[in-house]
Formats: structure tokens, C-alpha cells, sequence
RNA sequence: GCGCCCGUAGCUCAGCUGGAUAGAGUACCGCCCUCCGAAGGCGGGGGUCACAGGUUCGAAUCCUGUCGGGCGCGCCA
């Protein structure tokens, strides 16, 4: 629609530069938006004060000349100047009613478009250490990333999307630890668990796994462990040195095969709760990529060696640098330690380098606000690498904090007290999860309400909409009871028939509906989708309460049947991209 | 100290790449089911868009500064 009546301005503007009222080599761009009142028309396009300079005219002056020179359109019933010189277009009837027609025939698919012309995008999200579950503050990314996602999909991307294992590196080799610490705890040996170590019960769960494959056969006496380790901090000593020494301990006692083996364990078992838990929660992965891999596979030392032959590292204090300050980083950057091990963010440019090696036309990521220091670097990386940043787009998701009966919920991933993803999903549902989770953009600070989102009264914006479809299906079941039966081809002769101003909001929202699912996919932006559908079920209730579907007149019965039905599909089709259940009944 | 994000109704938030009289929900007050689900609808009060400058036909929106809140500034991951 919106299409449609730009190039009908196009083409006056085409005309006026003919007619040499404007320069014959100006560039234009077609302004033409959604009015936010009815009085103005549906569209309003502010072209005329976008143009007055260069045709040195006045605004409402050239605005008649560019609706004298507008084509005719069957869609368009009425042009009119208004104001300081919009040109505001009131739609026809036949426009709404070709909503409607378009709704029915394309069901699920209405809304999805080819707007991103097939081109590929990676949409790498959560990604979060398999320390531990997932927490409540990774279910925001979850929801976000797989939304956005969606949209990208929706909108004619090849979406791919990737999770980043972080199965490498000093916080696994705590967690390793940590479950051998719990083992020997079930052997029976007395043990003071470090500060540092990871106290949540699921490493219990773990350590009695591995105590039921092995029994006491990897038992050593705590004396043994505890052997020349320094004191941990309530000792007075330091926590960080404490657990090194406690790793290197555990690594030699077990050898590097047993030592390996709880190290899997730990991983594989935390990683399988991690994909369950999204996978019950709609979220799906096309790719686990493992770091693990991209320093086995040599592309961490190739990335190092390439930063090294475009002349951006140095060395220092034993270590390599990477010169990020170069890119307008802040300063410069470790890539290689001074004991000969990379570091985590060498780890990262490789990630990098290769999710662009591999030839996406875009790459997102989306990190957690707290990692926002971080993207000066990686972009840097890339620049440095040759390649194009620009190619990159880090959403930064921020903290979500929970609300239970008014009082904020404190957590601590470490000390193991936290709400996981799992008790919040089993606590408000997945369907409230989901949709509070993209209800706020992203860059805004989200006060989750849990008992709002448990709530089932109309407070709850789930369902609200959920609601809205619910009737629908409702009205529809009642039909046979009342001998009647629903005519979609009865009904589209008779669109003419709704004239009622609720049918005309509700029939403008619904050709609204493309527009959003496109605007929110190219902002990354799901909690437009949200607000919308709010939208979109306030004026069917409206309009439900105002007017009866199941009258006895079959042409205005089946025009009805046929703009709700419309209804039903788009607000389906709405949650559907949230992931979010539309329910018949509730 | 430096950097990023955020300040809009009592509370939680929208406000589309600058546009016409700043909007929802919630809370509060008052109405509406012999009628397809009242998990609904209608009406009412409630704002110095943090503050001060600037850009222009026009600023909640863009720029600068100030104040307030969150987060980040490791040879951790």
C-alpha cells in the first residue's frame, strides 16, 4: 500500500521536474508516512516542505502542484493540503477491502515479505559460559535474539543462527574443579570449598554423576589436594591464587586424560540442560560452535599471525599486543600472554574473522550490556583484518531485573543463587516469558514483573491478545449451533457492507500489519510487533462489543466473519513471530 | 576520571529515519451483560517530555553542556 502511493508521488515529482518547476537533476526521497490521526488521512507525505527551497516555492503552493500532477489511483479517494503543506491521502474503501481479501488468501504468510532479497545474516545470541544454567538475565537475549531472528526470516533473510560454546578457558577449568571438589565431598573426604569455586546444586548433581560411573576411584585425600595450595580468602589469602593453584592440583592428581573426562562431563551435561531449556522455550540453533575448536583447528594462532603481518601487534612485557588503539579503542590489547596462551578475545577475533570468512552478508551479534566495552575491539580486530566491520552489528541487550511482589530479586551466578530461565518459564509460562521479554527494546532497562506475568487478568498484556484471539475462535465455534455457516466468498462481495468506524480502524490496523513486521525486522526492534498486537486486539474487543457477528443477515454476517477471521490470522501470525501461542480457547 | 545506555502521567512504558492538539497500559473515580466468553467495553481527572542553550518553516526526537540512574573500563571469561 504504502509502496503504491509512493511511486504515485514519484511519478508527480517526475512530472513537475518536466514542467521545470523543479531542478531536472534533483535527488528526491519520497517521505510518506502513516498519520497518527484519522483527520489527516491515512498517509501523509511531507514533500512539499522537504522541496520548497529547491523549487523556491512556497510549501503549499508546490503542494498543489504536486497533487495536480498526482496520477489517478482507484486506492485513493480523496488528496488533500493541509496544515504548513502536507499532502495528506485518504484512502478508498476497495483499499481496505484488498486487505481483507489479501489476509484470507495468504494466511500465515501475510506480513512476510522478500525485502531482504534472500541475503544472509548470522544471529549469534545468548551464547553464555556452560558454567551453569541459564538465568533469567540470559532469557532476555534468548527471547530477543530468536525474535529478531524470526523477523529477519519473516522479512526474506537465510537466517542462521549460532551459539557460541565457551568451552575453553579458566572459568571451565573452575567448574571442572569444582565438581571434583563435590566428588571427593561424596567419597566422604572433608572438604572447604573455595570462595571462587561454583556452589549451585547442579554441581552436585553432576559430581554424584561422575561418583556413579567411577565410585572412589578417583578419590585422593583432601591433605593431597589441599597439598602447597595458598590460603583462600576467608583464610586471609587470595581467592584467585587459591583456585589456580586448586586447578593445577586436580589437573596433576588426575592426570590429563580423568582430568578431561570431569571436564567433559561438566561441560556436556550443562550444555544439554542449556539447549533443552531453549529448546522447550521456542528458541532454536542451527549452529553450537564450539572455542574449543578454533583453537584445535589453528585459526586463533592464524588470526594472531594475519594481526602480525598487517603490522598492528608489538611486543611487550613478554606478551603480543594488539594495537586496537589504531581503530579508536581505548588501549591496547593482549592477544598473546606472556606464559604463550592466548586469551580469550584472541579466541574472539578468530570467531570473527571466521563468521565473516564464512560469507554472511551481515552478522549480528547480541551480547549482554555488560559487554558493551567490547565492541570497539572486535570491531577493531576486523579493521585491522581487512575486513569490513561494518558488516557487524552488536545489539547490546540490557539487564533485565525481577520483580516479586514489589520487591527486587537479588542473584549471583557464583554463590548459586539465582532465578534460572527454567523456574521463571515454569513460574509465568512461556508464552508471558517470551512476549515480556521483547516487550521492551532492547536498550532499555526491563523491570520484569513476575507477578504481573503470572497474572491471568487483563492487566496482563498476553493475555489481552491471546484473548482477542480466543473470541474469535469462540464466535466461530458457535456458528453450527445457530445454523449458520461462514461464506468467505459471500463475504467478500459484501465488504462493501462494513461502514462502521470500528471495521474501518480495525481494517486499517490490519493493513498496517507488513509494515511493522518489516519495520521491526530492519530495526531489530520485536517490541513493536508487541505493541501493535496490543493495538490490533483493543480494537477488536471494541469492536466486539460494539457489533454482532452472528446476525441473521448473510451478506453483512459473512463480510464480518470474513474481517475477523482477517483478525484471527493476523494476531496469530503476530505471536506466531514472538513465539507466542495463539490459543482457540483459554 | 573516561566510555556506552537510559531520564516522557503516581507506576511501567510507546512515540515510526524531525511534523500537525505528546499517547497506551496500570492505579484512581463513574457507567455498560434478558446480547457471540465482563480475562471485555465506554467516559473522566492526571504532563514544564530531567534542566539549559543551539540547529530550522517546525524539536520529546538532531547537536553541545549540566544534573540524576544503570553498566563497563584485567596478560578474567
Amino acid at each position: 500500500m504504502k509502496h503504491l502511493l509512493s511511486q504515485l508521488l514519484y511519478e508527480a515529482v517526475q512530472t513537475l521536474k518536466s514542467q521545470g518547476d523543479l531542478p531536472a537533476d534533483l535527488d528526491v526521497e519520497i517521505g510518506l508516512e502513516r498519520t497518527r490521526d484519522r483527520r489527516h488521512g491515512d498517509f501523509a507525505s511531507n514533500l512539499a516542505m522537504v522541496l520548497c527551497k529547491p523549487a523556491r516555492s512556497k510549501p503549499r503552493d508546490l503542494a498543489d502542484r504536486l497533487v495536480a500532477a498526482l496520477p489517478d489511483s482507484e486506492l485513493v479517494s480523496r488528496v488533500e493540503i493541509a496544515g504548513p503543506g502536507f499532502i495528506n491521502f485518504f484512502l478508498g474503501p476497495s483499499a481496505c477491502h484488498a486487505t481483507i481479501a489479501q489476509v484470507l488468501e495468504q494466511g500465515e504468510r501475510y506480513g512476510r515479505s522478500d525485502f531482504g532479497k534472500g541475503k544472509s545474516v548470522q544471529v549469534e545470541f545468548v551464547s553464555a559460559n556452560p558454567t551453569g544454567p541459564l538465568h533469567v538475565g540470559h532469557g532476555r537475549g534468548a527471547a530477543y535474539g530468536a525474535t529478531v531472528a524470526d523477523l529477519l526470516a519473516a522479512t526474506g533473510y537465510r537466517v542462521h543462527r549460532e551459539y557460541y560454546v565457551n568451552d575453553a578457558g579458566r572459568q571451565m577449568d573452575i567448574l571442572a574443579t569444582s565438581v571434583y571438589l563435590r566428588y571427593l565431598d561424596l567419597c566422604g573426604e572433608e572438604v572447604t570449598f573455595p570462595a571462587n569455586g561454583y556452589k549451585g546444586d547442579y554441581v552436585w548433581d553432576i559430581a554424584a554423576s561422575l561418583h556413579r560411573e567411577h565410585g572412589d576411584a578417583l578419590r585422593h585425600a583432601v591433605a593431597e589436594v589441599f597439598a602447597g595450595v595458598p590460603a583462600d580468602e576467608p583464610q586471609g589469602g587470595d581467592r584467585e591464587l587459591h583456585i589456580d593453584a586448586l586447578i593445577r592440583r586436580c589437573r596433576e592428581l588426575l592426570g590429563a586424560e580423568r582430568y578431561r573426562e570431569t571436564f567433559d562431563l561438566g561441560l556436556n551435561s550443562i550444555l544439554h540442560n542449556i539447549r533443552t531449556d531453549l529448546e522447550e522455550f521456542g528458541v532454536h540453533y542451527d549452529d553450537w560452535f564450539s572455542e574449543r575448536s578454533l583453537t584445535e583447528s589453528g585459526m586463533v594462532e592464524r588470526a594472531v599471525q594475519r594481526l602480525e603481518q598487517a603490522g598492528y601487534t608489538y611486543e611487550k612485557n613478554g606478551a603480543t599486543w594488539f594495537r586496537s588503539t589504531d581503530f579508536g579503542d581505548e588501549k591496547d590489547r593482549v592477544v598473546v600472554r606472556e606464559n604463550g596462551q592466548s586469551t580469550y578475545f584472541a579466541s574472539d577475533i578468530a570467531y570473527h574473522m571466521n563468521k565473516l570468512e564464512r560469507g554472511y552478508d551481515r552478522v549480528i551479534d547480541v551480547w549482554g550490556a555488560d559487554h558493551h566495552g567490547y565492541v570497539p575491539r572486535v570491531k577493531a580486530a576486523l579493521q585491522a583484518l581487512g575486513d569490513d566491520a561494518d558488516r557487524l552489528d552488536v545489539l547490546l541487550v540490557q539487564f533485565a531485573v525481577l520483580y516479586r511482589g514489589g520487591e527486587k530479586v537479588q542473584m549471583s551466578t557464583r554463590s548459586g543463587e539465582f532465578v534460572t530461565l527454567r523456574e521463571l518459564r515454569h513460574e509465568v509460562g512461556n508464552d508471558a516469558a517470551r512476549f515480556f521479554y521483547v516487550m521492551r527494546k532492547c536498550e532499555q532497562h526491563m523491570d520484569f514483573d513476575l507477578d504481573l506475568a503470572k497474572s491471568q487478568s487483563s492487566d496482563n498484556p498476553v493475555y489481552y491478545i491471546q484473548y482477542a484471539h480466543a473470541r474469535i475462535a469462540s464466535v466461530l465455534r458457535q456458528m453450527p449451533d445457530k445454523g449458520m455457516q461462514w461464506d468467505a466468498e459471500t463475504g467478500t462481495q459484501n465488504l462493501h457492507l462494513l461502514t462502521e468506524a470500528h471495521e474501518d480502524a480495525l481494517m486499517v490496523n490490519l493493513s498496517r500489519y507488513p509494515e511493522i513486521v518489516a519495520g521491526a525486522a530492519l530495526k531489530h526492534e520485536p517490541h513493536a510487533v508487541a505493541h501493535y498486537l496490543r493495538e490490533l486486539a483493543n480494537d477488536f474487543h471494541t469492536y466486539y462489543n460494539a457489533h454482532q457477528f452472528l446476525i441473521e443477515d448473510p451478506a453483512l454476517r459473512n463480510a464480518r466473519l470474513n474481517l475477523i477471521q482477517a483478525t484471527r490470522q493476523v494476531i496469530a501470525n503476530g505471536l506466531g513471530l514472538l513465539g507466542v501461542s495463539a490459543p482457540d480457547s483459554m
